[in-house]
DNA sequence: GCGATTGGTTAATGATCCCTAACACATGGG
DNA sequence: CCCATGTGTTAGGGATCATTAACCAATCGC
C-alpha cells in the first residue's frame, strides 16, 4: 500500500519512513506545538494511522528528542566547519552568519520547534540539546571576542543570542520575496550589528 | 482565609486575583507552554485549587486571550506614543528601540508566551492579536522607510521582524549582568543594524 | 518455497484534562 | 436581620490522548 517503492521491505527500519515522519512532525509541531499534535494526527499526516509510529520511534517524546538533537548537531557541526575554514575572525564571522541565515531560511519550522518545544523534552535529551547549543554559541562568542578583545564573555554571549534572534526571525516574516534578497538583508543586519558592538574604535581592516 | 485584606469581599470581581492569576499564568505558560500547564497547576500556583479560576475567567483559552491581547495592546499603545513624540524619524526609531528593549527586559515571560502560544488561541482573539501586532509592526516600517526612502515596504518589514528577534532575545540569554548594560548593548545592535540597511549612502545627519 | 522480520491494522486501557454541578460561607446593602 | 452576591470547595462527567495488545500481510535470506 505504500506509495514509495521498496518501502515495505524487511530492511531494518526503512529509512525513508523515519525521515518522512520527522519531516512531517517538524511541520506539524511548528504549526501547532508539540502538545497540539496527537500521535493520530501525525500518523494521518504521513498516510498511516496512529500507533504505526511506534514501529519507528519508541514514543512521542523520543521523536521530538531525535528531531532537536539532529538540529543542534547539524548547527554545531556546521559552525565548527565554518570556524575552522579561516584564520581571519572576520571571515569566520561572515561564514557563520551565512551558515545560520541559510539554515533559518531553508528550515524555518526547525527553528520554531527548536526553541519552542525544548521545554517538552525529557530531562536527559534536553541536557544534551542544551549542551550542543551552548557549544555552538561558544563558537560565536570566541569569534566575536577575537574581533573585539575588549568584549566580555557575557556581553559576547548576549550579542550572539541577539544575532540568533535576528537571523532566526525568518518564521515571523512570511515573505514571498526572493530568499537571496532576504538572506542578504539579514546577513547585512547581523554583520553591522556584530561588528559595531563597542562605541568607537576597534576597526581598522 | 485569603491572605490579602479585603480579598474575599463582595466587590465585583476582586481585581487583585485576576491580576495575580494572569501574572502567574504568564510565568507558567512561559516555562511549560499553554498545553503544559493544567487548570489545577495554575490554581495551585495562586493558592486556590482548580475550578476556582472559572470565577474569574470563562475558560483557559479566554485567559490566554486576555493575556495576549493585553500585551499587544500595550506594545501598540507604547509604539504609537513614542512615534508621536518626535518629528525626526531617527529620534522616533531610538525611542521605539528603547521602548521595545525595556519591555523585553522587564517582561521576558510575556515575550515568550506571545509568540509561542499565539497558535493556541481561538480564531477570533487570534485575529485580534494579529491585527494589533501588524499595526505595531507598521509603525516601525513607516519609521524605517522615512529614514531610508529607498527601502521597499517588504524589506522594511523583514528588517523590523529581525529587530524584534534581536531585541526579544532576552529570554534566551539568562544573564545576571546589569540590565542597563544589556539594554545598551541590544539598543546599539538594533540601531546599527537598522540604520545601515542599504549598502552605502543615505546617511548624513 | 519457507520462516523470521518489518511494518501495518484495529481495539482497549489507563491517565489526564477541561469544565460543570452542587454546595458552603462570608460580606454588605436594605 | 436577611438575602443576594462573590468566591471558594469537592465530586463527577465527557473527551482526548499516549501507549499497549493482539493480530496480519508482505518481503528477503536461505
Amino acid at each position: 500500500m505504500a506509495a514509495s517503492p521498496g518501502a515495505g521491505a524487511a530492511v531494518p527500519d526503512s529509512p525513508s519512513r523515519r525521515e518522512q515522519i520527522l519531516g512531517v512532525a517538524a511541520q506539524l509541531f511548528a504549526r501547532h506545538g508539540f502538545h497540539g499534535v496527537s500521535i493520530a494526527d501525525l500518523g494521518a499526516a504521513v498516510g498511516v494511522s496512529g500507533p504505526a509510529l511506534y514501529r519507528h520511534f519508541p514514543g512521542k517524546e523520543a521523536l521530538l528528542a531525535e528531531m532537536l538533537i539532529r538540529i543542534s548537531e547539524h548547527l554545531l557541526a556546521g559552525g565548527q566547519e565554518r570556524a575552522a575554514a579561516s584564520d581571519d575572525p572576520r571571515e569566520m564571522l561572515a561564514a557563520l552568519i551565512d551558515f545560520q541565515v541559510d539554515f533559518a531560511l531553508r528550515e524555518p519550522e526547525l527553528i520554531v520547534v527548536q526553541d519552542r518545544d525544548l521545554a517538552n523534552l525529557p530531562p536527559e535529551p534536553r541536557r544534551r540539546v542544551r549542551l550542543l547549543q551552548r557549544t555552538y554559541v561558544e563558537i560565536w562568542v570566541d569569534v566575536l571576542r577575537r574581533i573585539n578583545p575588549d568584549l566580555t564573555a557575557e556581553a559576547a554571549r548576549i550579542a550572539a543570542h541577539g544575532a540568533f534572534g535576528l537571523l532566526n526571525s525568518t518564521p515571523h516574516s512570511r515573505t514571498r520575496a526572493g530568499t537571496a534578497e532576504v538572506a542578504a538583508l539579514l546577513h547585512r543586519m547581523a554583520w553591522t550589528a556584530l561588528t559595531n558592538l563597542t562605541p568607537a574604535e576597534s576597526r581598522k581592516a
